[in-house]
DNA sequence: GATGAATGAGTCTTCATTCAT
DNA sequence: GATGAATGAAGACTCATTCAT
């Protein structure tokens, strides 16, 4: 990566606008200032506004994925697995404040305004969850009765809703590793005690 | 409620209007056609543009948080109550999709643009779960480490994402009752299979 | 026609400031302060910049349309129709400047930046003329082997290049009725002397 | 002509993209492109965008009218001599097309935008027929009371006109030579039968 | 109370021109 | 001389809000 490109200037201005005031109070010569580029530089790069948000999507949500595919690949037992899966997520949120914020925020108001826009991405990264679920069943360590499509809905609006409480709130109440092992046991053990459910 | 109520007519007509368009994308102009209002009307029941979209949360939510509380007030169980919770939470998104659609979408995105604006309702509607789980804990049914004020932030977002996805999508692949079992059975057994956990 | 019928009003300040600055060089905001409208009042009127253009050229050509086709009916003689067509087109010009030269320099332009545009009204305009030159030939007065489709041009273009000069030019050289005389007698006599004729 | 010669190549390129756009939505990038060159090239040999409009008026037309002059300079009779400048303009404009419409276009167009910039070259080009005229006028071959600066005007606007026609449209109704003779005729005998002028 | 025509501040985007390489 | 990435001034157009009727 070059110190001065352009793209990626950008790409980091318009992270750090959009977090602070969302997409549509965000100006575009807001970013261009906090890029220290002119305006008009901004559409060498980009055909629009919009594009510059599809762009964080696409080109941010995909190192994330691959980074999370990566360390998950290294596990073999899948509720370690499940476990690491909530702690890179919440770490990769602790460390991405602004990005996550715009994630968060943004791509659900843009599925509204570029219809056109569907987000493969964002799909694969549910899709490692519920890969992980089927690995479990095929060994006989998690229900046969866990729908993979429900569960991994489940399992990343926890951990979703759970970060967005840090993004929007300015002092944690609770560490990244406490929240993720508290949730994935939640999903792993539920919170039932056991002398009751072996009745 | 009078048949020409303008308040409710307008808000009515501004969560069909916001739900397909999005808060930012509308204009007060359709919101009065939707309504059949001339659009210096809604200055009289309305300060301003997100003035509509606070009043739809207040009372919206508003409503909604009486009913919930109501049905659960009538059971007994913690278990049942959090199944009772999942479920009608997920019938309500389910018959009322636009207003869910504008809560899930631009509760999030309002945040930052009405710094002024702190959603108590919001965080009322989540205290229901955190009181369920205190409940059963007092009552020697929920685990005492399960920490409530992140069980309500991970059973809420499990549901909302679930439903969110109900929103967007055109045809639901589950049917509400299904899920709100899914879902309320993963955290309160787990997924792990029984035998296993005897271990 | 109401006092203040604000569509009238654009139109007449566009005429004005089109004719001084030419349309690409005139901006909006000077046509709403010559109408004494708020630029936005513009766009309650035309749907773009482009629109108060066409729109100048279909109503105003139409009125002088209407208003030549009047006069000449009125007249028998295909030779006083001539010369009194020539009369009332250096008359109009010279009694609406502006509106000459925006239809002069504009609608050659036009018809490059705005391909669906059809000049019909122009069209109408012209065939009047060959429509003298046909009905000529039928009494035995006008030679048959003139061919209308070149001649309407070719008076036209007399007459039109005759009004630029004076649309351009700060003072009058000659009268509009020397002009108009001596053009129509051009194409009447032409300008051989008629002893030289005669071999 | 050098084959690298930069300012000629600009030229050239710059006709064709005027002629197919227009001046104003003409692009200096378009040019460029057009031309092979690199955009800030064009800024080493042209001030700017106006200059090459300029600079395509002056030398192309005066190529022209030094090709022309030379050509009625070979003829004697007058009625010859305004024959040959029907044909040689109606000529000029059929073989180069993309000229003509600029010239056409945006030499009424610019005398607008650009007032300091006054044509001599065009007002040479219509001296010609001047000329002409008062050369026929000394030979007593054209009537005495024909104004040179009138007919000079209503000549050229009757060739403009009909030339126009044919750079607007895209197939030929009439041949050059056709029409050449038409227009000279009309100007020479009138359109008026023989026998009715002896009256 | 109700209307909707009028307002004008605000912003995305374009593109002629520059200048470091 | 040649390049083309970068600049930033400028303008068409939108739309929340107002207010005379």
């Amino acid at each position: 990566m070059k110190v001065t490109d352009k793209h990626d200037k950008i790409i980091k201005a318009a992270i750090r606008v959009f977090a602070k005031k969302g997409f549509f109070n965000s100006r575009i010569s807001e970013i261009a200032k906090e890029a220290n580029v002119a305006d008009g530089t901004i559409y060498l790069y980009f055909n629009n506004k919009y594009d510059i948000l599809i762009t964080i999507f696409e080109e941010e949500i995909g190192k994330i994925i691959a980074k999370v595919k990566q360390e998950i690949a290294k596990i073999d037992d899948p509720r370690k697995k499940l476990e690491r899966f909530a702690y890179l997520h919440l770490r990769l949120v602790e460390d991405n404040r602004d990005l996550a914020e715009v994630i968060q925020v943004e791509l659900r108001q843009s599925s509204k305004f570029m219809k056109e826009y569907r987000n493969k991405k964002f799909a694969e990264y549910l899709n490692i969850i519920s890969q992980i679920i089927r690995q479990g069943q095929n060994q006989g360590i998690f229900r046969q009765d866990v729908m993979p499509g429900i569960f991994k809905r489940a399992f990343f609006g926890a951990l979703d809703e759970m970060s967005r409480f840090w993004v929007l709130s300015t002092r944690k109440k609770y560490r990244v590793s406490t929240a993720a092992k508290q949730i994935s046991k939640f999903f792993l053990d539920g919170i039932l005690i056991p002398e009751l459910k072996a009745n």
